[in-house]
RNA sequence: GCGGGCGUGGUGGAAUUGGUAGACACGCCAGAUUUAGGUUCUGGUGUCGCAAGGCGUGGGGGUUCAAGUCCCUCCGCCCGCACCA
């Protein structure tokens, strides 16, 4: 029996379905218990699941068995973020209806996931698309309308004149359509919108909260909130077109005011437009200003260009002082007002505008340590804080005490009735516009009535599901094309009726799921006593590219959720630890067309030999040389994937588990190899085996622990009780490639041990080996749970370990009675010295320089100096 | 430009948060066993040196009895945002 190797694939089978049967991973309704809510950011149905859901799922399973192991009561549920454009793509390709498509794929992989031995609550499971649940988010929609939290208002929207649909930001690459590749334009439509802004404030303060989150992700959030301070300062006009008498800046540098030079505003400004309709020159600069800067390239290339209006400003301290007003290109009007004032001296913009329109360039700040009477600028504009110069009043103040003393001033001064300067908070967060003119997401449950305007629908009406029959033959929204599914009567007057007929982004579905898995069946969004116990989620573990977009609209989510009553009104934060993973790199290979061009070749396609720089890859079949790329992030276009049914069906999915833990940090990439499998898939057989030589050893399952142990014995109990701690503690800070080193490392002790033939009865080591053992396979229980449920079986076990509690410390076996500590002299190792761990400071020190190698060292010198800290070192200073 | 992070053997990476640098794994070398099939076992493996011993955590400087870890500075790489007034 012992020589046989364990067979993965098939056992894994039978541990699955004794899992399944036993029904042990449905989290408990005992809101008594402490709970444990453990969520990886669910999957969209794409068709097959790919080494980077491994990963993700693997950590958060290994944290979810161990929890349950530590005794909490643990939620760790999964589901489908199954609305989208793909859904909608694969149809139109296919000629099959979006929803086919998406449960079949869900059909797949929910099949994958499970022969991964994934502890998951399916009971839990549901589809964004499922009605029960986009129900749910409707009636979220209505509430939140009523809470004044969703509005409609006009706004541009990137068009895809092909497609007939709105694009989002990222869908636009170079200024074309992602998928049609035309060119895109700017439209005004009436769309739906989140009141996010609304939240800014609260969303920017509470990342101080978020200790468990990345710092990156909080300080990407807080850039993208983007608070700034500042001051509104309204200009005078003259000669500005239909009476205008003013245009409103803001300036988060208001200190600079006396080193304005012109004013800019804003290609779409309301100013721009008016001046441009006396003026097709005017006209056409606004329009080209207008069509370029979409892509990247075009921002970092653009010349600071401007038009002058004729419209002239005057300055708020002074109304003589005149100066131009510009329409210019790098004014955005979704930001501030939409319009500038131009201080050359303190900022590179500004000055570069100057420079090419040959305006004054006056320096206001000079830097602390420069000569006010000399400094000037030259090509670069200086944007640190100083001291003021050139600017009357404020002469010789600092920047801050200038911005104060011109804040005061100027929200004192009057202008037409009114304060000329207001102090002002800006956010670059800008409200979140949810309407999409597309099929396959949540209808927006409101009704347009030519009388009554927009009517939502009521709550005894929903839900407003989606029509089946609808066609994907043309371009467009289908549900504008249905013949009768918009027609509906309106509530209130009862007189025919328009349904709404944009869906919901798709970000709604993914902003509150982690809320519906607490109850999912409930009639409700929510079960607010569900909500209470489980939420916040105590551990989310997902990719980094959901920094921004999820993670903020969730937290917004769960605010506005509490404020329509559908989660505890103290329930602010969804997520109270964040976890962003690496990704899964792989090598690609690739062989260059005639005209150079790579052909990508799939890597089992590839047969590689050598090492180092002097790998030679061949291909399988033919024996052609292949040229071997970069390690990037798998993806279909560089052929570079490894499927992970591959390898759970020839390695099984401890393995894969396993090999997705090992070596690299969580955090970082982790690069897919065949050695590394081929590693872990050895260990594997490696644990196999040891079980198999302890059961010969003949320890009972039920043997009682022998009142004397030998030394080894004693040693071994040590090592292994000191592993359970560390491993532990290891896994609650996902530092799983550490847990799996000390594994590694408990296997070869247990080894050894076990290796030894002087273990002779009564010493104790035997059944220290059977310990260790069965300690062993509790440890890699929540890694490798097919294995470690076969061996707890194999050990005589015939309860579960997927329900057996981790293993109790004896903490008296944490602390040696000798410890090894290293022995300096100014500072280099010279000497090793082992002594008891309750030894003392002197006894350490007189130890210490009896030994052979520091005697011989010192050469008979007094030391100066003898620095002992227990437990750690000695250094001796001569 | 702004922000975040990283730099340790041939490779992935450890290092109790200032206390024996290189744990563990991969790879490689030598030997043993078995030699059909991702074998197994033993030993070695930072670097220079026959050795004693030097030198070693991107470079340079500093603090300290002691620095991979803290400070300054320079270099290199990766990621995110980007005309945000």
């Amino acid at each position: 029996m012992a020589n046989e190797r364990y067979n993965a694939p098939e056992r894994e089978k039978h541990w699955q379905k004794v899992w399944a049967d036993a029904g042990i991973f449905a989290a408990s309704n005992d809101y008594s218990k402490p709970k444990c809510y453990v969520l990886e950011m669910f999957p969209y149905p794409s068709g097959r699941i790919h080494m980077g859901h491994v990963r993700n799922y693997t950590m958060g399973d290994v944290l979810a068995r161990y929890k349950r192991a530590r005794g909490f009561n643990v939620l760790h549920p999964m589901g489908w973020d199954a609305f989208g454009m793909p859904a909608e793509n694969a149809a139109m390709e296919r000629r099959t209806h979006p929803g086919i498509w998406t449960y079949d794929n869900i059909g797949t992989m929910k099949a994958q996931l499970k022969s991964m031995g994934l502890s998951l609550d399916w009971s839990r499971e549901f589809a964004t698309c499922d009605v029960n649940y986009y129900r749910h988010q409707q009636k979220l929609f209505l509430d939140f309308l009523d809470k004044g939290l969703i509005y409609r208002k006009s706004s541009k929207v990137n068009w895809d004149p092909v497609d007939q649909t709105v694009l989002a930001n990222e869908q636009v690459i170079d200024g074309h359509g992602w998928r049609s590749g035309a060119p895109v334009e700017q439209r005004e439509l009436t769309q739906w919108f989140f009141k996010i802004t609304a939240f800014a404030d609260d969303l920017l303060n509470a990342l101080d909260t978020l200790e468990n989150w990345p710092e990156k992700v909080r300080t990407m959030q807080a850039n993208w909130i983007g608070k700034s301070h500042g001051l509104l300062i309204r200009w005078a006009l003259v000669n500005a077109p239909d009476g205008e008498s003013e245009l409103k800046v803001y300036t988060t540098r208001p200190d600079t005011l006396f080193g304005a030079s012109f004013v800019a505003i804003a290609a779409d400004h309301p100013l721009a437009k008016a001046a441009a309709r006396n003026n097709p020159e005017l006209a056409a600069f606004c329009e080209e200003c207008r069509r370029a800067g979409t892509s990247v390239a075009d921002l970092e290339t653009a010349e600071k260009k401007g038009f002058d209006t004729g419209i002239i400003a005057r300055h708020p301290f002074d109304s003589s002082w005149k100066l131009p007003v510009y329409v210019a290109n790098f004014v955005l009007m979704d930001y501030g007002t939409g319009a500038i004032f131009g201080c050359p001296a303190g900022d590179q913009r500004d000055l570069d505008f100057a420079r090419r329109y040959e305006l004054p360039v006056i320096p206001v700040v000079a830097p602390p340590d420069a000569d006010p009477a000399t400094f000037a600028i030259g090509r670069e504009a200086y944007t640190a804080d100083g001291v003021m110069i050139n600017s009357q009043f404020l002469d010789g103040m600092d920047t801050e005490t200038a911005f104060e003393t011109v804040a005061n001033r100027l929200s004192e001064q009057q202008l037409g009735g009114t304060p000329v300067g207001t102090r002002t908070i800006n956010f670059r967060l800008r409200d979140w516009g949810i309407s999409r003119q597309r099929y396959w997401g949540c209808p927006i449950p409101v009704i347009h009535c030519e009388d009554c305007g927009v009517v939502p629908v009521c709550d005894a009406d929903l839900p407003v599901v989606l029509p089946d029959d609808v066609t994907f033959d043309n371009t467009g929204n289908p549900l504008d094309r249905h013949p009768t599914w918009a027609r509906v009567d309106c509530p209130q007057c009862g007189k025919p009726a328009r349904r709404e007929t944009d869906t919901m982004d798709t970000f709604v579905d993914s902003s509150w799921y982690f809320a519906r898995f607490t109850s999912p069946h409930a009639d409700t969004p929510t079960d607010i006593q569900a909500a209470d116990y489980w939420l916040p989620v105590d551990q989310y573990i997902g990719g980094i590219e959901h920094a921004i977009l999820h993670l903020l609209y969730s937290r917004f989510y769960a605010r506005a959720m509490a404020e329509a009553g559908h989660l505890p009104p103290d329930m602010k934060e969804p997520f109270s630890a964040l976890f962003t993973q690496g990704m899964v790199v792989h090598e690609c290979y690739f062989q260059k067309t005639e005209d150079g061009k790579p052909i990508w070749l799939e890597p089992e396609k590839v047969h590689i030999e050598g090492e180092g720089g002097n790998r030679v890859a061949t291909l399988v079949e033919t024996g052609d040389p292949v040229c071997i790329g970069d390690i990037i992030k798998m993806s279909k276009s560089k052929k570079n994937i490894v499927d992970p049914d591959d390898i759970i069906a020839s390695y099984g999915a401890d393995c894969a588990r396993w090999f997705m833990l090992s070596d690299s940090p969580p955090e970082r990439d982790v690069i897919w190899t065949e050695a590394g499998v081929a590693g872990a898939s050895r260990f594997i057989q490696r644990i196999w085996r040891l079980i198999g030589i302890v059961l010969e050893k003949g320890c009972e399952h039920s043997a009682q622990k022998p009142d004397t142990l030998c030394d080894e014995a004693l040693a071994l109990r040590r090592v292994a009780h000191k592993t359970v701690h560390q491993v532990g503690q290891n896994i609650e800070d996902l530092r799983f490639n550490v847990s799996v080193a000390q594994l590694y490392e408990f296997v070869n002790a247990v080894q050894s041990a076990a290796s030894q033939e002087a273990s002779q009865k009564g010493s104790g080591l035997d059944w220290a080996i059977r310990e260790a053992a069965e300690l062993l396979i509790q440890m890699i229980g929540p890694m490798m749970p097919h294995l470690a449920e076969e061996c707890w079986a194999r050990l005589g076990y015939n309860t579960l370990l997927a329900e057996h509690p981790w293993p109790a410390l004896e903490e008296e076996l944490l602390v040696d009675d000798t410890i090894t500590i290293a022995v300096q002299v100014n500072g280099k190792r010279r000497g090793e010295l082992t002594i008891a761990t309750s030894a003392s400071r002197s006894e350490i020190e007189t130890a210490a320089l009896k030994l052979e190698g520091i005697s011989r060292v010192l050469e008979g010198k007094m030391p100066k100096k003898v620095i002992v800290v227990p437990q750690r070192i000695v250094n001796i200073v001569v």
